[in-house]
DNA sequence: TTGTACGCGTTATCAC
DNA sequence: GTGATAACGCGTACAA
């Protein structure tokens, strides 16, 4: 079955074509110039025969050809975003917001994942080259050498995000990582914590991961403290190998009192684990997430984490982007504050559980 | 601060434009015509042409002027997908499941939300209409009838998801979403549940969520039992709103010893009410979700809720459309199934919880 | 097997 | 303020 099936395909020989410039200039009396002229709003027409035109163009249900368009103008109105991947709600709010605020803009956005490939996204960054998009929005700071001489080859915009590149060489927008492990690990260890894991994604191409191992280390040693190689799990993103990762965190020798998580999934993996282990959260083990997702803000007990500005992030790539296309002022770099949000799963270690208060 | 900022610009008067077909051809010592020829892999070329052609444009990184090759070809290889909203994970994995099988086929996914507002729905389609996707994407079977005028005239295949049109007005692909709360009801009921509530997003609009009430009603109705009003809560999608009206179905008379939440989103807020309130689920309270999100799954207790075929939708889709758009064998209407999964958070109700073992 | 030449639907550049 | 016309870069009939 199905193979013929053909939608709602109107009658044989009644094909009416789809209207086109010409066809709105006739019926308004004008040329295709005047038309186009009406349509891009520019000043230099009689308000009469703007609504001639426009009348035309509402009767005939004009709906003008954007490859043409694009093919005449250079400019097809279209963004290309290149995210990690859409699940876990990590860069799915940013993808929202900046959905949202180019639609306010008047442009569409071309989005896909890499599902932390490198060369995927550098292979994908060529197909929405091919496509024409305007600019281009990419997550982290690390990328491959190719995209960026893609890139640089197309001569249009694109903006970094979720970072903002130290040494300034492309705009970015985006936060301190580092900060925010910075922060959730000052935090332990203001609450007696001694013994601090991690449980992070791959390093390799992944400046964010990075740096937030970076926060936890650099705070570590302003204590005197380190970081045990063998209290360090790397796991691909996802509950199940977070989970995992964890577990053998638990079964280290000396097995740390906390553990820092470099995003709420990971926190979450890491509190399966303990509890199918039956480790209490957080009276034998604090866990700490960043990104403050409702994934981890809903947990019993709730994850402590750090409000990362995803939304942020997203609605300032849209200005900065759009802005950079029509010629108006842009901040090639922006950094929004983070915020360490304090919740159940963090306490004093075991030991200390009376002594600190 | 920067407003002239330029990013990596070239060095002024060294603006290499980007090479088009015709470059290819020059230093291939060919046309375009057989440039366009190899690189649509006609089969009337030489070997040895081909490969020149190729060098050549490897040399000089020709990209192909998609705009242009829309123009003249009537086809983008670009699809347009509308869904509700990226979060809460609900729609993002149909999304994913979209996007990676229409990249491995070649295609690019023009994505946008409407945030649950069918006028904005028909907005978006309009602009991507105008943007030239070859097919559409559709989240539900309740559309404004404009949207159907608008894909009428358009004349490209688009298919409905996350449903199955009943009277096979138009392709879809989804799953029966009356058979997903009416598996969960059953459920309840055989644990001895009779006073079940629901907590649902708005009806209007909104097949999906119209579909999961009935069937909880039908569900009800074969055990002569029905819905009490007041044990009915409707909230637009977030966990906030949800908790809100959970906590007004708390406070109910008459409080429904269950609760069937028309996705997991209002099932977990659901649980923040409850815990809230210090009613203990499943003891006191038993709570289902729809979707079997991990947001539901990584609760205390795990919600019990009904897994849907959101990845199958997506891959289903892209396929379905790709096929339509390349005149290979297609149906027109798929459902798959969805699966009761019973956690923690479902029990017998108070005074039966030493009957029922 | 390959080249020539035209046209896809719009916008930009000129005239008027 | 408006119209005629030439591109934009590619695919394809047709001729060779």
């Amino acid at each position: 079955m199905g193979t013929e099936h053909s939608g709602s395909k109107r009658p044989a020989g009644a094909a009416k074509a789809r209207s086109g410039a010409k066809d709105v200039a006739q019926l308004a009396g004008v040329s295709t110039a005047t038309v186009s002229r009406v349509l891009n709003n520019s000043q230099q027409v009689d308000p009469d025969t703007r609504r001639r035109v426009l009348e035309a163009a509402t009767k005939l249900r004009y709906v003008p050809h954007g490859a043409a368009r694009t093919l005449r103008s250079h400019r097809s109105r279209m963004i290309g975003a290149i995210v990690p991947s859409f699940d876990y709600a990590l860069y799915a709010r940013t993808t929202s917001a900046l959905q949202q605020r180019l639609d306010e803009r008047g442009y569409a956005l071309v989005l896909a994942e890499h599902h932390y490939d490198l060369a995927v996204e550098t292979r994908i960054a060529g197909q929405l080259i091919e496509r024409g998009v305007d600019a281009f929005l990419l997550v982290g700071l690390d990328h491959e050498q190719a995209l960026f001489s893609l890139l640089e080859d197309y001569g249009r915009p694109f903006v970094l995000t979720w970072g903002v590149d130290p040494l300034q060489r492309h705009p970015s927008i985006g936060f301190d990582n580092r900060a925010a492990t910075y922060e959730v690990a000052r935090h332990l260890i203001a609450l007696g914590h001694r013994r601090i894991g991690l449980l992070s994604a791959p390093l390799s191409g992944n400046d964010r991961a990075r740096a937030r191992g970076e926060g936890l280390r650099a705070a570590l040693a302003e204590h005197g403290l380190g970081l045990d190689p063998r209290h360090v799990a790397y796991e691909p993103i996802s509950l199940a190998t977070a989970e995992a990762g964890m577990a053998r965190l638990l079964a280290a020798p000396d097995r740390p009192t906390a553990v820092v998580a470099t995003n709420d999934v990971f926190a979450v993996g890491a509190m399966l684990a303990c509890r199918k282990a039956g480790v209490r959260v957080p009276q034998e083990m604090s866990i700490t997430g960043v990104d403050n997702t409702d994934l981890g803000a809903t947990q019993t007990p709730g994850l402590t984490s750090v409000a990362t500005p995803v939304v942020d992030i997203g609605r300032a790539a849209a200005d900065q982007l759009v802005a950079r296309l029509e010629g108006g002022p842009w901040e090639p770099f922006q950094q929004f504050p983070v915020q360490l949000v304090q919740r159940g799963s963090t306490a004093p270690p075991a030991g200390l559980q009376r002594a600190a208060g």
